[in-house]
RNA sequence: UGGGGCGUAGCCAAGUGGUAAGGCACCGGGUUUUGAUCCCGGCAUGCGCAGGUUCGAAUCCUGCCGCCCCAGCCA
């Protein structure tokens, strides 16, 4: 038992490169220092007033084997135990004796505590243990564009950067599910990371990629439309109205029909019109015919703009012989797009995420909530077909060329709530990308 | 300048004396009523560096270099 100040005791301690020094109390009696421990736990002192000390080596180079501090009073209430308590050992005293109760072979921790190896198996020999558990070191996940420890996520909750732990834009299990990534998804995800004793930071890609995969192969395909504009079809009949029958899934012969309303009034993707087109462009632009998915083709006649020249607008003409998204001539068009009947349309709110930091490595900032992204939620008032009103929360579906979707699982009371849990692979952005980068 | 770890491609990662797996990313091409998916091809004369041992070295030896962790009565 030391009565050594917390001060004197790092004083005693040395340093990584001079040795420490033995406490003046190092050599106690057994019995005097069995009585202070009776009365710390007794509840006679007050906190720090006395410790109890493994007699170990001061001038040990690991510093852990220091005489370390084994149990240490602390007066703190406890919501079942009330006060009666009040010494509580250290996480090295208790770790390999919990192991070892509870039959632990292998007790696998993260890199920082290799130092406390010999401390964990020193403890172990010296204790009266019913089994000798082994402590091996792996290296911890990280993620590009986030954030891991725990005492960096809590503050994100606490200060209100995000909603809670379960906010999608976590990377906590709980975020994650919110988000939409399935359980086979995150244990493939592990399983291509692989373990390893490597400092190591894996991208963000990869975790995107075991997501994709998972839901190209499951989910149920619809038409939702994020960011609305109106497509007008001048030469369809007035008030006409048409079902088409649809699979949810792109391979023939699977997945579910569904019904889906066609009329002359469409919700199409604002960033599916261009007014100066390239040549490669294969969506609507002035006089370019594009196939509405399913449906007709179109051929885009003008754009109306509002007065801040918004457009408000986009005037069309339809090809009735183009019903099912073919014509007898057999002509080609390069572009398809996904649509929504305006006058049966489910509104919804659907939330875009992106990277919660603004930087691949948040930490490199003196202070990581400077590296906040403000643009990691986006909220859009968007506009579904119909079938989607079946969707259960927490299922998850992919929007046509849009995404992965996740139903909400909090507000699934009120209006249609979609998460988007990933964008699809989109090569157009790539070549836009290299275009600009070669000029 | 003490001790404990780790260095294989842009990012992960196999490999433990027999001539550098695999995935992601990236770059080409094909199919496509999702610019998705799918398919085909490319991507380390080289394993932190320098010597050495060996018929043969990412693997063994020696010496360097770089990065991470440790001076809580935190975990």
């Amino acid at each position: 038992m030391d009565e050594l100040s917390a001060e004197d005791i790092r004083r005693y301690r040395g340093t990584p490169t001079e040795p420490g020094s033995n406490s003046p109390w190092r050599d106690r009696p057994r019995e005097e220092s069995l009585d202070l421990f009776r009365r710390m736990r007794a509840g006679e002192f007050p906190d720090g007033h006395c410790i109890l000390r493994a007699k170990i080596d001061m001038a040990h180079p690991n510093i852990n084997m220091r005489d370390p501090a084994l149990y240490r009073i602390r007066h703190a209430h406890h919501h079942r135990t009330g006060d009666q308590w009040c010494i509580y050992p250290t996480y090295d005293f208790a770790h390999g004796q919990s192991d070892a109760i509870e039959g632990i072979t292998h007790s696998i921790c993260t890199l920082e505590f290799e130092n406390h190896r010999p401390l964990y198996d020193w403890l172990l020999e010296h204790l009266p243990v019913p089994h000798r558990p082994r402590q091996i070191e792996f290296a911890r996940l990280n993620l590009t564009w986030t954030v891991m420890s725990k005492r960096k996520l809590l503050r994100l909750v606490q200060e209100k950067y995000v909603d809670g732990w379960d906010d999608p834009r976590m990377p906590t299990i709980s975020g994650l599910r919110r988000r939409g990534y399935s359980a086979a998804s995150i244990r493939e995800f592990c399983n291509r990371i692989g373990v390893s004793k490597t400092n190591s930071t894996v991208e963000l890609s990869l975790l995107e990629f075991s997501l994709r995969e998972d839901l190209n192969a499951r989910a149920p395909r619809y038409m939702g439309v994020t960011d609305p504009v109106r497509l007008v079809i001048e030469n369809w009949p007035r008030g006409h109205v048409e079902w088409f029958e649809a699979s949810t899934s792109p391979v023939e012969g699977e997945g579910l029909v569904r019904k889906i309303p066609f009329s002359g009034e469409l919700w199409i993707e604002r960033e599916d019109y261009l007014e100066d087109a390239p040549r490669k462009w294969f969506r609507l632009a002035p006089d370019r015919e594009v196939r509405l998915k399913f449906a007709y083709y179109v051929t885009c006649r003008e754009a109306i703009r509002d007065e801040t020249g918004e457009i408000t607008e986009i005037r069309c003409t339809y090809d009735p012989e183009s019903r099912g998204g073919d014509t007898p001539d057999g002509r080609k068009v390069k572009g398809t797009i996904h649509w929504v009947s305006a006058e049966h349309a489910l509104p919804a709110e659907i939330r875009l995420y992106d990277t919660l930091f603004d930087r691949e490595n948040p930490e490199e900032v003196d202070d990581f909530t400077t590296a906040l992204n403000p643009d990691s939620l986006r909220i859009c008032e968007g506009f579904l077909e119909p079938a989607l009103a079946e969707i259960a929360p927490g299922d998850s579906v992919q929007f046509l060329r849009m995404g992965y979707f996740c139903r909400d699982l909090k507000n699934s009371a009120g209006p249609l709530v979609f998460n988007r849990s990933v964008s699809l692979k989109d090569n157009w952005a790539r070549i836009v990308r290299n275009k600009r980068e070669d000029e």
